[in-house]
DNA sequence: GTCTATACTCCGATAGAC
DNA sequence: GTCTATCGGAGTATAGAC
């Protein structure tokens, strides 16, 4: 059952459009040019132009979640009861979505994931804290006990912060500030010995 | 010349939908209807839908930035030759924008400037580091002064971190996992605190 | 089950009357 | 300066061909 060549075809374009100039600013009739299918097979397919990116989204998150659960799992086994260190932590956290876009080259991913967070869209809005809280409950319980002198309010806080630099640098091409950011694992690096210092600060009395 | 009620009408429609609802997704028939002119008056007055975002973007920036470079200027007199301390630094430049939404409660002012910085828009991505130059430029020579043993490459890369932060936080409404927002003052306080740990982190060798 | 053709409403933009 | 009329293109829904 599953996926029609149609359906990929409409999934493959759209995650390329919308990663590229946003999904209100995407029409269907472009999407659907670009795959070689008729314009009402995304109404067939998905319902609606929203359940074509709901679709999108699930696919992009989902392995990156999965990924995420199975690390902190082994890292915890391996920690024998004891804290999972901070560096570690974050980096099961980040590194995941820093790999969803080696597959290929012009993997537009990363970009699709940092443009939904930032989309006005309610019902993504809705979705997105759906499809991520079973991990941010293993995370945040990781973290408090990696940093028990923190209020669980003020790691929450500081893990938007982490998560904000991660969705911004992920939504930037080419360079920063003419530094080139080809070097994505040392990026990666910088934001995990940035966040942790972040994390590590003393928090208000 | 300058500005006729149409013109603010349109201005103050169009600021409060495009922050509400991003700039592809609000259409001129919705701003010209809330702000009682017609039509064609967007298209008369700011040439398109973009010369009107392009108008909204410095209306809203300009401020913010004109403050940045006051008070730089004043805390770099009254250092006396000596380095900023960074966390005056981070908050010079992070305090602003803050305060922007502080005018009247129901500003849209921070989620617009939020928005805009992850909206998929060419035209936009050219402008705004246009606007934004002076300020960084001036920005990051402190920064080297404050912290002379990070190269300029990790400096501008975790400044895009902090930007990344703020920006997130600006852009979400209500709560954070269940944590009100309400007290932007210590939302400032706790990123300022986060971003100088962050830069401060050691530099990888 | 899949897909096509088509129709409906709304969009941004513009030409031209006032 | 302002407004009406209009154009091509957008998202969506559906009837009906295969």
């Amino acid at each position: 059952m599953a996926s029609s060549n149609t359906q990929t075809a409409v999934l493959d374009a759209a995650r390329e459009l919308f990663a590229e100039k946003g999904y209100p600013a995407t029409s269907l009739r472009e999407i659907t040019r670009k795959a070689g299918v008729n314009l009402a097979a995304v109404n067939y397919h998905f319902g609606s132009k929203e359940g074509l990116l709901k679709e999108l989204v699930r696919e992009c998150l989902d392995p990156i979640n999965e990924k995420r659960l199975t690390r902190l799992d082994q890292a915890e086994a391996e920690a024998n009861g004891q804290p999972v260190e901070l560096e570690h932590l974050i980096r099961i956290f980040l590194e995941p979505v820093f790999e969803s876009m080696e597959c290929d080259e012009a993997n537009p991913m990363p970009c699709l994931i940092a443009r939904m967070h930032h989309e006005p869209h309610p019902q993504l809005h809705q979705m997105l804290p759906e499809i991520l809280a079973p991990v941010v409950i293993r995370f945040m319980t990781a973290l408090q006990r990696c940093l028990p002198d923190h209020s669980v309010e003020v790691l929450s806080v500081r893990s938007q912060f982490m998560v904000g630099a991660m969705l911004h640098v992920l939504d930037m091409h080419e360079t920063i500030n003419g530094v080139r950011l080809d070097d994505r694992e040392q990026m990666l690096q910088d934001l995990v010995r940035y966040s942790a210092a972040g994390y590590r600060a003393p928090q208000m009395s």
